[in-house]
DNA sequence: TCCAGGTTTGATAGCGCTAACAAATCTGCC
DNA sequence: GGCAGATTTGTTAGCGCTATCAAACCTGGA
């Protein structure tokens, strides 16, 4: 084991002055061989290109960014890694590699401050505009009015920025799960919903309390929770104590899911056979989980593909709508079934 | 919904230049004011503080990094958006957070090319280092001999380029999960291995070949398969179907240990009542999933911060150890258990 | 042979910023 | 009051690149 070493030696790296040196033409002349070679002859361009390789040239990029004033990057501003943005990073990547983006993802944990640092980093020309995949709502402002640059915010209308948006309809996608539990004959039926701040999580709630509402059944069995296995296996303890326990579980999310399951377990019953559990999101782990889980499906990657599409759209300042809603579907895996009364 | 909506006006940013001119004093001052305050009377900074929130000005980055020649910038390169990746990252996040660079994720979906971009890109000015979440081995090759920017590989030695290393023993810690099974009491081991050119899988396969051997058991259960639910599964399917099936199987990752676990219950047996099963990585799911998995605690979040300080000290040309390998421990949970006949 | 029109190359400004040096201004003390 | 020395501000070069304009060089037809 060496003491020191580097295959990454740190020398002064070349630039295009030292190119133009080397064959004694113009910086000019050398640029034009690599950005535009049809206004030289082949010839010349040929004799740069064999200098540039053999003095390992590369344009400097923050300096062409500099003089072109912008990057060819978006900033991806993530609130949490979880698999479920990664779906929506992918879609974003497909159509950033088709436009000729690059893509680099900024992680905030849920911190206003640095959300507003990488947009500031945006602001400050890092790069030519943010995907904000918002999960929470944020209270960052930029120091002065209209300084956010150029921002789609996908999955989630981000209230009161109004950011153009890729979205989903969760009312309704909860809904539409709410409804499927109703129709398999369940009426007892628990929502155990995500992070109280969550938008997406209080749009979920809605979607569940406007479903039972509709269908005349009471709900209260809808408890408060958070995205965590363990926020949900908690929550349906609390709902298993109860002297008539529902029928039904519709979690705010799959691993939320997975706990409700893992208490159901612990109480010696079984999923479906004695309750029925829906999740939301469709992550992998809902196919992977044993048994697989019934649950929303969201269009992870087509969210993340259409949000950089209309985000070039804005960067080539072309007229768009403002929102742009993409459709959910329910998946009907193992954990849904009828009530054993029905 | 409007047709066409911005609150992020597109309008040109103030520069340094147009604070000075409202003020009337020089860009030095301005710049001053901002970065080395100490330098001037109070008030004047207070005058130009004034100036900068009402003209809503902020320093250009690319022009600052262009002038100083570096960014603050590191580009984490991983191959894959996975969350045990997420945990290093998570690592890399503290310590450069501590240590006051920003930095940014750029995913290869283990694609030569794209690592080389953004290799390139750093290499161009865009980063001031790499730290290089490798699992594969890759071909990429510089242009330029020793034109790699400071980089730092994390999790796994990259054969062939030799960057300095934070990584974990993997042979010794696959060597531990099999003497765990051993111990047990068990002796047809299997061991269900990673995708073929991963080094990590290999290192795995290789750790757990030198356990059997050592204790003089037969390597006939060593099978190939990949980093993925369904390799897993498919994998044991093969296993099971043989006259006299393992007692015990290792698999490389947790994902692929959930697969064989699901094989083993289709198959009507019982984890760990007639089959053990080992998992490798700790990875979130082998607590969520249920039985909760036995496994291999891989210190991801202690990798990446390593792997930033590493990178800050080669970055500041201090002098610093080619490799540091970090420890690993088995976390026995409820997978493993004495073989029946024992 | 000469020149219009095209092709190829060169010189240079400037993107926005900071560092180095220079100039101006202010202090205190004799 | 005058001056050394400290404090505060201004001027300017230049980071590496590309766009603009100008210059040089070709071609071919009268």
């Amino acid at each position: 084991m060496s003491i020191l070493s580097a295959p990454q030696v740190q020398r002064r790296p070349a630039t295009i002055k030292d190119v133009a040196r080397e064959l004694d033409i113009s910086v000019a002349t050398v640029s034009r061989a690599l950005s535009k070679p049809h206004l030289l002859r082949p010839a010349t361009v040929a004799r740069v290109r064999e200098a540039v390789a053999r003095l390992g040239y590369r344009p400097n990029l923050v300096a062409q960014n500099l003089k072109l004033g912008s990057t060819g990057i978006i900033y991806v501003v993530v609130p949490a890694m979880s698999l479920f943005f990664f779906d929506v990073f992918r879609g974003i990547e497909r159509a950033a590699l088709e436009l000729g983006y690059s893509v680099v993802a900024a992680h905030t944990a849920r911190d206003p401050v640095r959300e507003g640092e990488y947009f500031d980093q945006v602001a400050c020309g890092r790069a030519d505009g943010v995907l904000l995949v918002s999960s929470a709502r944020l209270e960052t402002r930029p120091p002065h009015e209209h300084q956010y640059p150029p921002t789609v915010a996908v999955l989630e209308a981000d209230e009161g920025r109004e950011f153009p948006t890729v979205r989903v309809d969760h009312i309704e996608a909860a809904m539409a799960a709410t409804n499927h539990l109703i129709e398999l004959g369940h009426r007892r039926i628990a929502h155990i919903s995500g992070n109280a701040h969550a938008p997406m999580a209080e749009h979920r709630r809605r979607g569940f309390l406007k479903a039972m509402e509709a269908a005349g059944l009471s709900t209260e069995y809808c408890v408060p929770g958070e995205f965590s296995p363990e926020a949900g296996q908690v929550a349906m303890e609390g709902l298993l104590a109860r002297a008539t326990p529902p029928t039904a579980v519709f979690a705010s999310s799959d691993e939320m899911a997975v706990g409700a399951i893992r208490a159901i377990r612990a109480a010696g019953l079984s999923v479906p056979g004695d309750i029925s559990v829906m999740g939301y999101e469709d992550q992998r782990l809902s196919r992977i989980y044993d048994p697989q889980i019934s649950t929303v499906h969201v269009p992870t990657f087509d969210l993340g593909y259409q949000a950089m599409v209309k985000l070039r759209r804005i960067l080539a300042r072309e007229p768009d709508e403002h929102e742009v809603l993409l459709p959910t579907h329910i998946v009907i895996r193992a954990t849904t079934a009828a009530p054993k009364s029905a």
